[in-house]
DNA sequence: GCACTATCTTGACGGCGTCAAGATTTGGGT
DNA sequence: ACCCAAATCTTGACGCCGTCAAGATAGTGC
């Protein structure tokens, strides 16, 4: 892991976590290309012989993002196999957990890349997944019976919107004080899903002040 | 409106069209303090006689966005003030019109400006005047009886987080391609909207393809 | 062991945000 | 009418930034 000599060995990776970590501390505004290279050890230009542009090394930090929030998403999953419901829900629950817990590296997976025609494959690689993931965990719910019908392709949308504006509304802090001391983020998201569910979701969890998000 | 001499007249209005201008064109990250600066006709700091620095620019701009965010959403509200139901749907309609039209505008409303403990009141001010606007609008649809029942905030929190992340999701290109060819975005916010009315919402308008955004 | 390529360093360029010092204008109090 | 304080704008400077070109160094295949 350390720096002998001339070449680093890891230094894409490296530079990939050092933006990471700049990023969560000091937001995309603070991301320099500069203080990747030095907090990776390397000079101010090394990043150019593994990034084109800093466009470059932002869509790989999404990219590992998205790989990232896809194994939350998964792991969600997998928990609750046998129950498509709470499954919605604690889907819905990792994907609000992953954009609060860094929230500059989630915002600029959403708005920090998709310039011009440029295409970063693993990047749109690893968001369709999710995205599939969705899908798979819709078809489901409504073969169980507690969905809203439609195409679930629309329902999917329908979903992922509801859940991606929530979270950015929330983490734009343009969800009124008020509301939020009344009521906690999950209470929140659970009254989201009820929306669009054909039976409502059961809150399972008595709402405690301390647990308070 | 012309440069005669030494001072500008209005200045700090100036700056902000120039940066709507340059936002527009070429996204915030091209947007700089000193071209906008040059586009107003004046040296590279004088506008430090009006904003504190870059933030503050960018806060009059994301209110200046707001304020016309505002004018939009309020025309639609009175071009149907007799059909709730129809109106919930034009709402929303300008909403993403609002978006479309200026999609770097929009999305350094919502993520290019809240950072640490700094108040920009205009800015929250007018945010908050499009979210009592869209709360009325709800009360009057339950009252109609056709829009979910609950807390009148929560259910516009929901509405808002819908069609807030689908236009998100919409404008970095996160919609499938093959969902937007078949399907017009209009269409679209009908099936989101119905996923969280009581009655369903007709489409009446048939989708021809040159209708297609 | 040699040539080729990938990797990394050094140095330079113009653009950037910001500040300090000074010039110019405006406006209120007398 | 005048003066002075405040507001507004210019000029010049600083360090940081993204990027590129030239060159140094290390690994790789022959």
């Amino acid at each position: 892991m350390r720096r002998k000599n001339y070449h680093h060995g890891h230094l894409k990776n490296a530079l990939i976590s050092a933006g990471i970590e700049i990023l969560s501390k000091e937001g995309l505004a603070g991301l320099s290309i500069r203080k990747v290279a030095k907090k990776a050890g390397v000079s101010h230009a090394a990043p150019y012989a593994h990034f084109a542009d800093k466009q470059a090394l932002i869509a790989a930090i999404s990219a590992e993002g998205y790989r990232r929030l896809y194994d939350e998403l998964s792991s969600a999953v997998e928990s609750h196999r046998d129950n498509p419901q709470q499954m919605l829900v604690e889907v819905g629950w990792a994907y609000i957990q992953f954009a609060m817990k860094d929230p500059e590296h989630f915002k600029t997976m959403f708005s920090g890349v998709i310039e011009q025609e440029k295409d970063y494959p693993e990047f749109r690689e690893m968001s369709q997944k999710s995205f599939e993931l969705l899908v798979t965990l819709v078809r489901d719910c409504q073969e169980a019976g507690f969905l809203i019908s439609g195409s679930a392709d629309m329902v999917s949308i329908s979903l992922w919107s509801l859940v991606h504006g929530f979270v950015l509304l929330l983490l734009e802090s343009q969800i009124s004080h008020k509301l939020l001391e009344r009521m906690s983020v999950r209470t929140m998201l659970i009254f989201l899903l009820n929306g669009i569910t054909k039976k409502g979701i059961e809150v399972t969890e008595i709402e405690l002040p301390t647990s308070r998000v």
